[in-house]
DNA sequence: GCCAACGTTGGC
DNA sequence: GCCAACGTTGGC
């Protein structure tokens, strides 16, 4: 099983959000990075942290998991979309990816990035290197279990 | 293939 | 709102 951390903008697309939709498609990623991670290394059944992003507490709100794997998004091919890819309705095929989520458990707190910053066994994430932006990261099972000891 | 210009991310 | 860091675009 592989672990991941997936930003999200609250305001787009929050934790309660995926709560009450039960099953998400994670549309809208536009970039090929994290396209590959989705397209070469996403498994059914992976776990992902769910990470709050551009907001007042940024941080890790719970757990997801994979529960389909990539599969093309349509949202690239729909010009009303904000997520509207020229280069891909051009070709009349979408050249991004996407994988569904389902929520597995919310943490009892937030894991605020302050928190995570100040973790001695978790400074080797990506999520703390500077100039870090990637929205889909891969996390390691210890950095996995530690968060999820510390905040699950 | 280079690289300047531009756009985006995301914490603060 | 600022700005550092990074990715993408497009002219050459």
């Amino acid at each position: 099983m592989n672990y991941w951390l997936m930003k999200s903008e609250p305001d787009v697309f929050s934790w309660d959000d995926l709560e009450s939709k039960k099953i998400a498609s994670w549309d809208g990623v536009r970039n090929y990075q994290a396209r590959n991670f989705m397209r070469d290394q996403f498994r059914m059944g992976d776990r992902v942290l769910f990470y709050h992003s551009s907001c007042e507490e940024p941080g890790i709100v719970g757990i997801a998991k994979v529960v389909r794997e990539a599969y093309p998004d349509p949202t690239a091919l729909d010009s009303a979309s904000e997520y509207f890819d020229p280069a891909s309705a051009k070709a009349g095929q979408s050249r991004w990816l996407m994988v569904d989520v389902a929520p597995v458990k919310k943490f009892r707190q937030l894991a605020h990035l302050s928190e995570i910053r100040e973790t001695r066994s978790l400074q080797s994430m990506l999520l703390l290197r500077k100039g870090q932006r990637l929205s889909i990261q891969p996390v390691t099972q210890d950095e996995f279990k530690t968060i999820e000891s510390i905040w699950g």
